[in-house]
Order: structure tokens, then C-alpha cells, then sequence
DNA sequence: ATGGTAGCGGTGCTA
């Protein structure tokens, strides 16, 4: 089962780059991220018409999450439990059917961006409430992938210029101390866990010539269950969607499980 | 120190 993410940074500006890299990587399952759509505004007979189920969870202009499956989804859930108030379309939830059920959640994170503030505020409450959800998941003992755009940069290797983001909402300690206690409740991440080499990223700015000075980061994830991290083949960033015709600043990153 | 780019939506916000 190939899984990805990928924040396509408007499903309307992304539509060919989108169905183009659909046709060359052939997922089984990938969400999206920023689809910056209302549910009815997003083209699913598009998908459909390409053998993909399509599940949205979006809104006006900005924000918005969705999945893509060529498998059968059960189960879905719209929305981080934990603040009935929070209006903002940042993750949804559903079941995978292939040889095994995978849950699988796809997440867009706050960035979390001017630090201090309330923006700050809202993204270290909503990784606080992740926690407590993922915490939940993890009880059923089955594999789960949370996968999204995290917003964190984990480690100085995940990042061409370390030193440019110290004051950033992305690499804060206390960002990155939220995204290890994630791992600390068992999870793994799987990039890392199968591609040991530094200088290896999913997000290039728009700005500065980020992308001709391969000025990146790595925040684009799957976290990984135990049950899920025994079934890992492969986990891999398909970085030369970057070069392509109107690309999204993020580039998809995919996991393979046997299952 | 500043301003640089992109998307949405039709102005300024978000990133």
C-alpha cells in the first residue's frame, strides 16, 4: 500500500501538476493538504474518473485536507477531536481497506507563525490535542500512518540553514519538543527511519530562490504505529516534482507498507 | 534591514 502526502497549496492552481504526478507515482493513497476549497468546490469527479475515492474536509480559501484512495475508505472522521470550536480544516481520518486496514490521518499543522502570539498559542494547543488523539488511536493496537504537513522541522538535519530558523514557530524547542513526545508514544518516523542521510527535504520557499539554492526543509511526514513501522518497505520524497511546470512550494512523500 | 513569491479572491491575509 503506498501512502502519501502531499500540500498541493490550492487544489485549483495545482489541478495538472497534481493529476500529472497521480498518473506517474500511482498511489494507492494520498492526502492533501491546502486544498484552500470548499467541499463543493473540489473537483472530485476528476479523481473519481481516475479511479480514486475522494474524501474532503475543506474550506474557503484557506486550509482544507482531503484523501484519495484507490481502496475502499470506512470510517471517516472530519476534524481534530478535542475543541468543538475549532473551525479551521486541518484533519481528517478514515480507514484503508487493502490486505490489512490501515488507519490513516491527514494533518495540516498550524505554522504557527509570528512567534510569540496567539498563532503560537493555537499550534502548540493543537499538538497538545494530536497527542490526546493519536494517544486514543494507539490503543486499538493496529497499524496507523498520520501523515500531513507537521509544520516541524525535527532535527538541524532536516533543514539546509538551521541557523535561519532558530526563531521560527517550525523549529522553536518547544515546537520540536511537541512533535519528539509524538514520537515518545511509540511512533516512527518513517522517512528518517529508512533514509539516514542529512540534506534531504519537502518544502522550498517560494522566495529567494529557495529551490535553485536548495535552501529547504523536511516537514512533510508519516508517523508510524508500531504495527505500521513492522510493516515498512519503503519511504521515499519525490523531490523532482519541485523542477516541474507551476509546482507547489511542498513536494509529495510517500511510504510503501506491506500491506 | 528589507523585500522577495504564490494562492485565493477580488482586499489583505496566510504562508
Amino acid at each position: 500500500m503506498k501512502i502519501a502526502t502531499y500540500n498541493i497549496n490550492g487544489i485549483k492552481a495545482r489541478l495538472e501538476a497534481l493529476t500529472a504526478w497521480l498518473h506517474s507515482a500511482a498511489p494507492d493513497v494520498a492526502c492533501l493538504q491546502e486544498i484552500k476549497s470548499v467541499d463543493e468546490g473540489f473537483p472530485r469527479e476528476h479523481f473519481e474518473a481516475m479511479g480514486y475515492r475522494v474524501e474532503t474536509h475543506g474550506q474557503k480559501s484557506f486550509n482544507g485536507v482531503a484523501i484519495l484512495s484507490k481502496l475502499p475508505l470506512e470510517d471517516v472522521v472530519r476534524g481534530l477531536p478535542g475543541d468543538a470550536a475549532d473551525e479551521q480544516a486541518r484533519w481528517i481520518e478514515a480507514t484503508v481497506i487493502g490486505q490489512r486496514a490501515v488507519r490513516i490521518c491527514g494533518l495540516y499543522l498550524p505554522n504557527g507563525n509570528p512567534v510569540p502570539g496567539p498563532k503560537y498559542d493555537y499550534k502548540l494547543a493543537w499538538m497538545a490535542r494530536m497527542q490526546a488523539r493519536v494517544q486514543e488511536l494507539l490503543t486499538a493496537e493496529e497499524p496507523l500512518v498520520c501523515c500531513g504537513d507537521y509544520n516541524v522541522i525535527p532535527q538541524a538535519e532536516d533543514a539546509a540553514r538551521p541557523q535561519d530558523w532558530l526563531e521560527d514557530a517550525l523549529y522553536l524547542p518547544q515546537s520540536r519538543a511537541a512533535f519528539r513526545r509524538l514520537l515518545n508514544l511509540g511512533l516512527t518516523d518513517a522517512f528518517r527511519a529508512r533514509n539516514q542521510a542529512a540534506g534531504q527535504y519537502s518544502f522550498w520557499d517560494f522566495q529567494r530562490g529557495a529551490w535553485e539554492r536548495n535552501n529547504g526543509i523536511r516537514i512533510d511526514h508519516h508517523l508510524l504505529s508500531p504495527q505500521a513501522a513492522d510493516l515498512l518497505r519503503d519511504a521515499q520524497i519525490d523531490k523532482q516534482v519541485r523542477a516541474g511546470e507551476k509546482p507547489s512550494d511542498h513536494v509529495p512523500v510517500w511510504i510503501d507498507l506491506d500491506a
